[in-house]
DNA sequence: CGAATTTGACCGGCGC
DNA sequence: GCGCCGGTCAAATTCG
């Protein structure tokens, strides 16, 4: 569908394009921090996230190259971590065709069937049955796939995720998208489940995940996976709410979330909770993983505190 | 009554 | 090989 990008926009997306940084208050003109990612060095991707180098609450201010696949190790998605594919290496695609990657998706492999190959990586939301439609397929699968197997040996693709922290006592956030609801699980260490949405839209297969930290139950981890491939809907709140904090990086993000098309509704969501100050930089990265988190959700709130 | 959510079961991946 | 865990499914239930 949109994959009529000349690339895959997944490398080439630059969520400030048309934008003037200074957009966005937590982003330091002087300190360009998000790149196109097809020009993105994976070191500096690693640098993103390095320990010493700077803190993820630096990155949503502006200090750091973010990347789905730095995000997505930051956060270490459960899932992923050891076979993240990176948006280079998409691109470089050694060995694996890009086209197709089955079962990236969601890391079931029975989804195979059902995948789109239709899409050369150009994310989710080309996946037009994929998920929704065909979670069927799921528990249809075909008994012996042997070709899934193999697949399965083939790296699997995720999506590309973008997560970010937000002080809230909702847990789903308003993002402009409607999402449904397929699953929630008790997190492991955390008294808080996590909760898994899919957008509603027929052809969009992007899900997200949001689960509420433990040690400071205010703060939401919000995960998104894969790319809008259509615009927020309109029967949402047309107007950005009067709560609705300024410099959130909700455009920004609106600019993540759709499809490599710009997101004329970028300016159109409702968001109603507190946001990353621009103002905390000290939170140092340790490791990526849950504790990482817990420190980052420290550290955040921390300097929310009123 | 249709849509959305809940929730237990199921499945695959991964570490031991 | 086994058990744990994350992610998804889908029937049941609730909601509007």
């Amino acid at each position: 569908m949109s994959s009529s990008e000349n690339n895959n926009p997944r490398h080439n997306y630059d969520p400030f394009q048309g934008f003037s940084r200074s957009t966005f208050p937590f982003f330091d003109d002087t300190n360009p921090c998000i790149y196109s990612q097809s020009a993105a060095p994976t070191a500096a991707a690693t640098q993103a996230f390095d320990p010493s180098y700077m803190s993820f609450i630096d990155c949503l201010n502006g200090g750091s190259v973010v990347d789905y696949n730095s995000f997505s190790r930051a956060f270490d998605m459960s899932c992923s971590s050891s076979d993240v594919v990176s948006p280079m290496d998409d691109a470089k695609k050694i060995g694996v065709p890009a086209e197709n990657s089955v079962g990236d998706n969601n890391h079931n492999p029975n989804h195979n069937i059902s995948e789109n190959p239709s899409t050369p990586n150009s994310s989710v939301s080309c996946s037009s049955n994929e998920d929704g439609d065909s979670s069927k397929a799921k528990k249809e699968k075909q008994p012996e796939d042997d070709k899934s197997k193999k697949v399965k040996k083939e790296k699997r693709q995720k999506e590309p995720r973008f997560a970010f922290l937000t002080k809230s006592e909702i847990d789903n956030l308003e993002d402009g998208y409607r999402w449904r609801k397929y699953g929630q699980k008790a997190v492991k260490n955390s008294p808080y489940p996590r909760s898994y949405y899919r957008c509603t839209s027929p052809k969009c297969g992007v899900k997200k995940r949001v689960e509420r930290s433990f040690q400071d139950p205010s703060v939401v981890m919000t995960t998104y996976e894969g790319k809008h491939n259509h615009h927020i809907p309109t029967t949402l709140r047309g107007h950005a709410s009067p709560s609705m904090v300024p410099g959130f990086p909700h455009e920004f993000l609106s600019r993540f979330l759709p499809p490599s098309t710009n997101n004329p509704a970028g300016n159109t969501t409702s968001m109603h909770y507190q946001t990353f100050s621009p103002h905390h930089h000290h939170q140092q990265l340790q490791v990526p993983d849950y504790g990482l988190l817990q420190d980052l959700v420290s550290s955040f709130s921390r300097n929310q505190a009123p």
